[in-house]
DNA sequence: GATAAATCAGACTAAATTATCCGATATATG
DNA sequence: CATATATCGGATAATTTAGTCTGATTTATC
C-alpha cells in the first residue's frame, strides 16, 4: 500500500471541509457527517473530539449537539488538520527512508522530492478552507 | 502518520538501489544489505524474495549465495519497485479518500494534486536505476 | 561426503492502524 | 422534571503492516 495521508487524516480533512462547507449552520451532529461522508460515526466522532483538543473544531454536547469550526473557515488550512493528525514529519523525511537525509548527506531522490514535497505543502497552505467551500459542496453533492 | 511508501517498499528500494550500485560483483547476501542499510535480514530476505518473482532480482542459493539484480540496470526503474511491492493505487486514488475522484466529480484538490502526482510519477519512471548508482555509493558510504 | 553459508517457505508474533461498543454526562425541549 | 439526542472517554476488537523464528533445501568448498 501506498498512502499520503493516513486513513484519519483523510477522514479529518474530508469532515472539516465539511465544516466549513454549511457556515450558515450551527453545529453539525457526528450522524450527518458519517452519513453523508460514509465515514463510521464513532470514528468520525473521536476524530473530531481530537481536532476540538487541537482548537480546530468545537463541540456542543447534548440534543441537537454537535460539531463546527473553532473560527473563521479564512483562518484555518488544510495543513492545520494534517499537522493535528499525521503530523508533519512527511515534510522532513527521507522519501526512500534513508536516515540523516539531508543535503550533506542527500538520497538519489533528494532534491526532486525536495521540490515535491515543498509544492505538497503549499497546496495545504496557500489556501485557506473556505476558498475551498463551493468546490467541496459540488464534490459533497456527488456522492 | 504520513507515508508515501510503506516500509516494504522503502527497505526494497533501497536494497535494489544497493545491489545496483554493486554492478560489478556476483550476488550479495542478504546479511551485507540487511548490515549495510539496517535493515532486519529476514525481512529484507523476504522483501527480495517477492521481487524475485516480479522478475526485478535474481537470487542464488547456498554458500556464497545471495540476491542480484535480474537485468540491466538501464532497463530498470523505480516504479518497477514501487509496482511490485505498494502497487500503483496511489497514481489514481484520490488524495482526500473521496470515492470516484474525477474530473467530472473532482475533490477540491484534485488538479493541484494531480499534478503532483504526475511529477512523483516521472521522477520514479523518467531515469533508470543505473542513473542513481554514484549518488546511492555516496549514501551508502554516508551511512 | 561433510561442512558451512546461503536462500526458501511458511507459520508465528508484535505493533500500529482502523473501527466498534458502551456507559457516563451534557443539554434542548416539552 | 422527564426524555431524547448528542458528545465524551475508555476499553476492546479487527485488520493491516512490520518483523521474527525455524526448519528445509541448495550449493561452494575442503
Amino acid at each position: 500500500m501506498t498512502v499520503i495521508f493516513s486513513k484519519k487524516c483523510e477522514y479529518g480533512l474530508q469532515a472539516v471541509l465539511y465544516l466549513a462547507a454549511q457556515s450558515e449552520r450551527e453545529v453539525i451532529p457526528a450522524e450527518e457527517i458519517s452519513n453523508k461522508l460514509s465515514i463510521p460515526k464513532e470514528f468520525v466522532s473521536k476524530i473530531l473530539q481530537s481536532l476540538t483538543e487541537s482548537g480546530i473544531v468545537i463541540s456542543r454536547k447534548g440534543k441537537s449537539g454537535g460539531f463546527a469550526l473553532a473560527k473563521d473557515p479564512k483562518r484555518i488550512q488544510l495543513i492545520d488538520i494534517v499537522a493535528a493528525i499525521d503530523g508533519l514529519s512527511m515534510f522532513s523525511s527521507c522519501v526512500l527512508g534513508f536516515p540523516h537525509c539531508n543535503p550533506e548527506n542527500p538520497c538519489p531522490l533528494h532534491d526532486k522530492w525536495g521540490e515535491l514535497r515543498s509544492k505538497a505543502y503549499a497546496m495545504l497552505t496557500d489556501e485557506n478552507i473556505d476558498h475551498f467551500r463551493n468546490k467541496t459542496l459540488r464534490k459533497i453533492s456527488s456522492l
